[in-house]
DNA sequence: ACATTGACCTGAGAGC
DNA sequence: TGCTCTCAGGTCAATG
């Protein structure tokens, strides 16, 4: 689930807590969440360095260490950072412990081990290897750049919105969100839509995600007009009281109102 | 060349 | 009560 807000979330508590401490050792506590590097291997870059900040595209988290590249954290859909001050122990489904040399610590836990971390000499590498379009909330994705990612894509709105190669961030969760707020159906195709249509998408796309930063990324913190918390099939649309359906495009579970989407 | 679908993984919740 | 089944979804490989 984390999406670009999610993350940006984790980015603020990785900034508040990790930065600027001596990393003791990387202990890593499940080997499969590892990418293109051994336990050994990363505890050797990283021990006795720091991390100097950290920087997000779409859904991946990079904790910059200092004088040797990034770490690379991508979720899944049930990973998430937590900050220890104490020798504690690590919450459960820890994969990867960052120990500081203050005896504080970062996790990284992932229940459902779809996410990994990596370790990657530049960002712009590890962003083209993976092909991976402009951040949706880069400044410089402005509408002439957001019309042109949907360019030449006649299948439904929604799969190109979650096309991590189009545009970078966006999750099953957050299209809908965006759709519903701009009004537009989730199987309309993508290079169809006219320009004020266009115009109320990228707005949606650029409000909704913002506010969700604003929330933490906590729904029950989002603004009453919000279709998430109401993310269930049955519950009632908050915007015209009508009933919400679910259903099945791309392989997807999409929610939205039938009526205020057409 | 494009678009869609299935595998990966584990736990929560539903259904019998 | 307790077992089994289904579903959740980001990404990539495989299929259509």
């Amino acid at each position: 689930m984390p999406e670009l807000p999610d993350v940006e979330t984790f980015k603020r508590g990785f900034q508040a807590t990790s930065l600027h401490r001596t990393i003791s050792r990387v202990e890593t506590l499940d080997e499969s969440i590892l990418q293109d590097i051994t336990s050994v291997e990363l505890d050797r870059q990283l021990a006795g360095r720091e991390f100097e900040e950290s920087r997000r595209h779409g859904k991946y988290l990079f904790g910059h260490v200092q004088g040797n590249g990034y770490v690379v954290f991508h979720f899944g859909m049930t990973g998430y950072l937590e900050a220890a001050e104490k020798n504690t122990e690590p919450p459960r489904h820890t994969r990867v412990l960052f120990h500081f040399e203050d005896g504080g610590s970062l996790a990284y836990i992932s229940v459902r081990k779809f996410g990994y971390v990596s370790l990657t000499p530049t960002m712009e590498a590890f962003i083209s290897e993976h092909g991976l379009g402009p951040d949706a909330l880069a400044e410089d994705f402005d509408f002439t750049a957001f019309k042109s990612a949907l360019d030449g894509k006649s299948s439904a709105i929604k799969s190109a919105l979650m096309d991590q190669a189009r545009i970078a961030g966006i999750g099953n969760d957050y299209s809908d969100e965006i759709l519903f707020q701009a009004g537009v159906h989730p199987k309309r195709p993508a290079d169809g839509l006219n320009e004020d249509q266009s115009h109320k998408l990228f707005s949606a796309m650029k409000q909704v995600l913002t506010a969700a930063i604003e929330a933490g990324a906590d729904p029950s913190r989002m603004p009453d007009s919000f279709l998430l918390p109401h993310r269930k099939n049955g519950e009632p649309c908050p915007g015209c009281g009508g009933t919400v359906r679910a259903e099945k495009i791309a392989g997807r579970t999409a929610y939205y109102c039938p009526k205020c989407q057409s």
